[in-house]
DNA sequence: CCTACCGATCGGTAGG
DNA sequence: CCTACCGATCGGTAGG
């Protein structure tokens, strides 16, 4: 996929669909909503996006990319498997935090791709769950994480923290270091006393 | 709210609009889907329901019971804060196993219901929330929780389960006592060794 | 429960 | 970037 530079104009049509499509919903959102945000009659905005879809497909790749360079940059780190958990806790919660409106839309709009994105779509979160289960795997190994079956663990951990994004809005802003701290021990060593 | 009797045929188109709605979202369902899902010409539908949206109030505040009851018997149980933070887990990785679809409905598309029913929706799940708050406060002031905000002690607790409905799907079925059994554990304990 | 049908809205194009 | 417009599809109704 080679990355074509994206003009302002654009960027800006991107973002106000991504705020669109995570508090209506991509099938919701009509271009008449997204050239009203962005002060454009509707065919207007043809001339910057070839399709609705393009649009969805940009939002969901875009967030995939910033995943899977996370992970791939934390993989390589010369650390322990508790130390790139931590990592990847951290990726998730900056993302969650820096980038709420798109992480919504990569969380619960993909459905909507149409068939050839949407296989991509699901081979790079397949891959991204692998990297992640051998980080686990490794953490497994060397008695640093309890022996839990990936799948269980893996999933648990991701989604625990997928509330951040949801909560966040510009009336509603999370206090990050807070979070992210409390989040972390919550996963690591539980909720119990004792 | 009267509960009216629902009759077979509307249970059926109940429960195609949940799957669909699961895996289409609601505003990508159309009445032609539904209709040749259930074997009826569109406008036959109409007889079993008032509209679309009807269909959407129902999945969600049917769920919505569902979680509501189950915590006001939590609630009334002579038991301490931790076998109720237990009973709350239950609650929750039952419904998500035995309504995969509904609960995925209530989950995601809740925000298409129109505003009576979106204010009535919200003020539930405000009750459900502080119901859960107090309970996880009273494990605080027990000494059997340790003290973390509220909010993130909630909110990463009830989404560190919401996967399992996700996952489950009839080419997928899951181990349901090992993954309560886990995901319970990791919660209370963490997955750290040591 | 079906046939026939409707007004509204959708994503998108032609042409400038 | 806009005016003008289009075919397709939407939720839903009338009438039987």
């Amino acid at each position: 996929m080679p990355k074509t530079k994206i003009s302002r104009r654009k960027r800006e049509i991107l973002n106000a669909a991504a705020v669109l499509f995570r508090y209506k919903g991509y099938a919701a959102t009509s271009m008449r909503d997204l050239a009203e945000k962005v002060g454009l009659e509707v065919s207007s905005l043809y001339s910057h996006i070839k399709s609705k879809e393009e649009i969805l497909t940009t939002l969901c790749f875009h967030c995939g990319d910033l995943y899977s360079e996370g992970l791939e940059k934390i993989i390589e780190m010369d650390a322990d498997a508790l130390q790139k958990i931590d990592a990847i806790m951290d990726l998730h919660i900056n993302i969650a935090i820096d980038h709420p409106s798109s992480i919504t839309v990569f969380n619960d709009e993909w459905k909507h791709l149409s068939e050839n994105e949407l296989q991509q779509f699901l081979q790079v979160r397949r891959n991204y769950e692998k990297g992640i289960k051998q980080i686990l795997q490794e953490g497994i190994d060397c008695n640093l994480l309890k022996d839990y079956p990936l799948d269980i663990l893996m999933n648990t951990m991701l989604s625990s923290m997928r509330w951040i994004h949801y909560i966040k809005t510009d009336n509603n802003p999370i206090d990050t270091k807070i979070t992210r701290d409390i989040v972390k021990k919550m996963l690591l060593n539980g909720v119990a006393r004792k």
